[in-house]
DNA sequence: ATTTTTATTGCAAATGATTTGCAATTATAA
DNA sequence: TTATAATTGCAAATCATTTGCAATAAAAAT
């Protein structure tokens, strides 16, 4: 899995440097959870991995949504958060704890195919629920 | 239209200020489009209607939001957007040039009742779909 | 119609997320 | 092992948005 990851960046040219590998590792084990710039310097492990600066880690981000490994997934009260690009996924989003529980189906391409009959190109679409999760209602 | 928005502000308890009047006219001449705090301000006429401040602009919209007169449709690279709470819409947005066009559709309900089931309240979905328009494309 | 009360405004300064310039560092190519 | 070009950390800049506060204006009370 983060296999995978680190040879996609750097087939793409780019150097595979500590902080790097240490984001990508923290995607490789998100869980399809979407995070933002501080969930994953939280995520760090300054220790063994890599002491980076949070300024680092949104240049990481901007790369890897560049390189179409991570895709921006929701911007919640201002806040990016990022997921691999790899599965299509959306999620309900609790309002109050923001908790985020990745969802299964997606029945829109049918939509996008009408799209593009239209003359739209390169369609893709973003879907989110929100709500109060169990615990917070 | 305006009329029924200024009556719904005032029956909230608001007063009626010309920021606020302004504010609305520009939305109820939206065509549902979504629009940011900085659209609205070039969008106020300064001679006649109001010239107002953009905090005050931001202010409003909070307001409009917490009344539910508008919603927060889509967040645009960070830039916050809003429409007219009345119809449930979604939209067709350009990666280039930010067109944006109104959908009528939307077979989602469904799936916020199966979220109900769950245990989550007060479930809405976001739903956007983007891609280069067909000038753009 | 005038005054009083209280919400709302404008302005400027504060905030919070994200970006950027630059010198120092480090991964990779040579 | 050294050279070179990308990447980093740090601090300062930026951009959207919020906030404190004194001045203003809308609606309520007279």
């Amino acid at each position: 899995m983060l296999e995978a990851l680190t040879k996609k960046l750097k087939s793409a040219g780019y150097k595979l440097t500590a902080p790097r590998l240490g984001i990508l590792r923290v995607f490789a084990q998100s869980q399809g959870r979407p995070m933002s710039a501080e969930d994953i310097f939280a995520q760090l492990e300054p220790r063994n991995e890599c002491r980076c600066d949070l300024a680092s880690i949104y240049r990481t981000l901007n790369l890897l949504e560049f390189t179409k490994i991570i895709r921006q997934s929701d911007v919640f009260g201002g806040v990016a958060h990022y997921e691999l690009a790899g599965e299509h996924r959306h999620h309900i989003i609790c309002r109050s704890c923001h908790k985020t529980e990745p969802l299964k189906l997606c029945q829109l391409k049918e939509q996008e195919k009408q799209f593009a009959r239209l003359g739209y190109r390169e369609i893709s679409h973003r879907l989110e629920f929100s709500g109060l999760c169990p615990t917070c209602a």
